[in-house]
DNA sequence: CGATTTGTTGAGGAATATCAAACTTGGTGG
DNA sequence: CCACCAAGTTTGATATTCCTCAACAAATCG
């Protein structure tokens, strides 16, 4: 067996079922911060985010909100296959998303869509955890910090890259403190790995430093 | 929307699907430390653990072997989405597996069945993954190491514990060092909160105790 | 423009990793 | 039965990393 990097990136959002959700879906706009559900509630809806950005998460009796996944414009997201979420969700910013209902789903598409996005939402949810996972353990914040800005600089085409998320957000996916987040920030910039323009825009100035960095 | 603990136990093996594995698997066994299979190998196999019981891991170019889970008697594992195994998997302990391919899945129950394994498989995958995140980001050495050996404890049903692995294992698990490891169980022991018999098993003195130091 | 939130920087301390050594355990052979 | 060995585990001393607490700067909002 042949070790080897795994740094795959990021699983995209799923592309099929796009357009039937495209198609159906009413537009609901979410302010930043906005509660779009939370966990317990009945998962009945499925979400496309159409513009902004969504957070999902766990409130956690100490206080603590890890944070599960971000999504960004063309993610599915809410779709699960228990009837309850298991997470809360909310906007990150001022957000747009297209909704529709499970039922109204299967009557525009029949079972086999919804089946067929359930599973790739799924497949999906399964990798970027993994991914989430291996990007945390082990690793030092300046691993971290490296790997997720490369994950964001991977998923974008466009080489000025926005922080759609707070250094909180930020610290509470990668399991750091915000004083952390920001001193690692400050080190890559002072390497001249990345600049940032202002705290939520930046450049990958040495994509290939980067990812050294990021694989330990 | 209320905070709370959500330290369900971990999910329990699929039961639905074991019976049709059970009459048409063929046993294999595996020695300690025996690959059953690599990561990148093709994913035409699926198995049931009889006796023993096997860890799925990562290698990674930098050393680490961060460790997805562990399958122990009743679990089926090696059920893919995806055509190639993304993990590798090995026999923690000479081990008696119950092996069928998909094909031969599909011959005996049909395609639905398959479906159906698959689904829980990945319904309980990726439980398991957002369990052992939550078990990990923001915890404390000491948090991680009750937590993990609680869950040992909630799928035992008898108060002498069993463990299947060995420190190293757990530590890649946990994403510490055999020797933090090491020095936690010491110390539990010490608060009289388990009893270690001998290094491979211990019984749970103070089940209370154990849970509120690993909520945090 | 002041007020509030968000982000940065610094000093000190707690937690964990690292390095090294001693101790158990289980097996093998005298 | 005991000596010996190898592997796994525990313990100790030290170094490093990251968190905590605190002050300050910058951006955002009314």
């Amino acid at each position: 067996m042949l070790a080897q990097s795994l740094a795959h990136p990021r699983a995209p959002a799923v592309s099929r079922p796009d357009g039937l959700l495209n198609r159906i879906g009413v537009r609901m706009a979410f302010a930043k911060d906005e509660e779009i559900y939370g966990q317990g509630e009945a998962a009945n809806l499925v979400y496309l985010v159409a513009t902004g950005a969504v957070r999902t998460s766990r409130f956690l009796s100490d206080g603590r909100r890890p944070i599960n996944d971000f999504y960004y414009p063309g993610d599915i997201f809410g779709l699960e296959a228990e009837s309850e979420h298991t997470l809360s969700a909310e906007a990150l910013s001022d957000s747009l998303l297209l909704v529709a209902s499970r039922s109204a789903l299967v009557a525009a598409g029949g079972e086999q869509a919804l089946q067929a996005m359930l599973r790739d939402t799924m497949v999906r949810d399964l990798q970027n955890t993994r991914e989430h996972l291996m990007l945390l353990v082990g690793k030092t914040a300046r691993q971290r910090v490296s790997g997720f800005l490369l994950s964001l600089a991977e998923r974008s085409s466009d080489p000025m890259i926005e922080l759609a998320m707070g250094r909180q957000d930020m610290a509470d996916y990668l399991g750091l403190t915000i004083e952390t987040v920001s001193r690692m920030i400050t080190d890559l910039q002072n390497s001249s790995l990345v600049e940032f323009r202002n705290c939520r825009h930046f450049l990958v100035c040495d994509r290939r430093a980067l990812a050294n960095i990021a694989a330990g």
